[in-house]
DNA sequence: CGACGAATTTGCGCTGGATCAAACTTCTCC
DNA sequence: GGAGAAGTTTGATCCAGCGCAAATTCGTCG
């Protein structure tokens, strides 16, 4: 076993689980962590699995998967720098709902369950952070679900695209690039499509110039385009 | 203005966000709330509005909608007695995320929201029952969200009706009764479908004797054959 | 009780997108 | 650098279920 990675209050400010804190209860918290890198493509925990950490990511990309029991997959969301994943069964069955991998190299720290909810009782704060971050997660659900349940999938396969964008975007030289690889099965599962049909609509606007994909990177060259196709204004 | 309804702490003993509580805190909780009595189809809060109160449902049901700017919308949720509604936005954005509507006679309390978050900062065990409550409702969004991308409408609109059943199921002499009226288009809103397709599946589902529709109630004769189609594994 | 409005049922045609199949490209690892 | 695996593109086919429309039943209220 390698020695543990010591872990710096300071690591814990970009945190949104401790936003607002005041430094003596981050390093408490820091006290009670652990770090671990993880390579690429690592999977960090089951479905179903019994919930023996919760996590926090400090670098890098988690996607969270969840599959029925027909084996039918969808991509529940893409946690990046500062989220937490991992945390609600703490609070209700202790069994992780989803699939957690690493999509590049990053660096995750975890708690143990019973250190965590301490932590909350203790500082309610902790607790109320937890609910603005679920909440927000379980708004963001309730949109997808509409889009779903109303929109085409060309609008939903844009959507996806916009909000990757907004969420890890990174300019270049010719325009925004999605901060990480990203297949089109990837984006097939988060837009509830096949990756049959995403294909088609990505060649379909690569060719008429407003993004290029090129090793599992996209780059969108005009977003406002996307947008009028995720508004459903244009063809 | 018609005198307040008294609040006695032991209403509040069957509110979820209330469970595990000292009576101390159950009274504080009633001192701080407002009780009101519902008529059938009564607009509660809008989608958009600034949230002026945090609520509870003490007896009746809830309709949760919410409508895109294209105006299709779906029902995000059915509020029974003892759940929370409309608190989420209390430590968010302070916007009501969709409308609600009583779909029977009711009785809710609501609190103010810097009241309710006080109340959550004093005692973090409000602020984590909510994390529990918050949660359940995000896994179960994202269950449907699953469905709904990867099940035939027929599996959904069954789905729809075993939730709603063990929601809200009472016994009667013929079979289990869904508690409270409910339109085709009520159920097609919650399964991602139109009133049309719903309406089909469950005439012919009445036909083949499963259940019997009778002035917008539901009463479900047979669950193991509605199970089966659930489960995909009938026709 | 009668009349109007709301909800439901049902038929029909059409299409978005799933499914199946196959070629092609790009990565990975030896 | 080459072989195999993984991912992507593209074509062809097909059907679940949506959209439209009309008939019918149910519920409500004067």
């Amino acid at each position: 076993m390698a020695a543990p990675i010591p872990i710096d209050a300071k690591m814990l400010a970009d945190v949104a689980l401790l936003a607002a804190l005041p430094p003596a209860v981050l390093e408490e918290a820091a006290g009670l962590a652990r770090a671990r890198p993880l390579e690429r493509a690592v999977r960090i925990f089951d479905q179903g699995e019994r919930a023996g950490r919760a996590h926090a990511l400090l670098s890098g990309c988690v996607r969270i998967t969840q599959s029925g029991s027909d084996g039918e997959e969808i991509l529940v969301r893409l946690i990046g720098p500062g989220e937490i994943f991992g945390c609600v069964p703490v609070l209700t069955d202790g069994l992780y709902p989803a699939d957690a991998t690493s999509m590049v190299a990053s660096l995750e720290l975890s708690w143990d369950p019973a250190d965590l909810l301490a932590l909350m009782k203790r500082h309610s704060q902790v607790a109320i952070n937890m609910v603005a971050i679920v909440g927000k997660r379980l708004g963001e659900a309730q949109e997808r679900l509409r889009e779903l349940a109303t929109q085409s999938a060309e609008r939903r396969v844009a959507h996806v695209l916009l909000r990757l964008l907004d969420q890890t975007g990174v300019h270049t030289g010719e325009g925004m690039r999605i901060g990480f690889p990203l297949r089109r099965k990837d984006i097939a599962d988060i837009a509830g499509t096949t990756l049959h049909t995403v294909s088609r609509f990505v060649a379909d606007w690569e060719r008429r110039g407003m993004l290029i994909s090129r090793h599992q990177r996209l780059t969108i060259l005009s977003p406002e385009k996307i947008y009028r196709i995720a508004e459903g204004s244009a063809t």
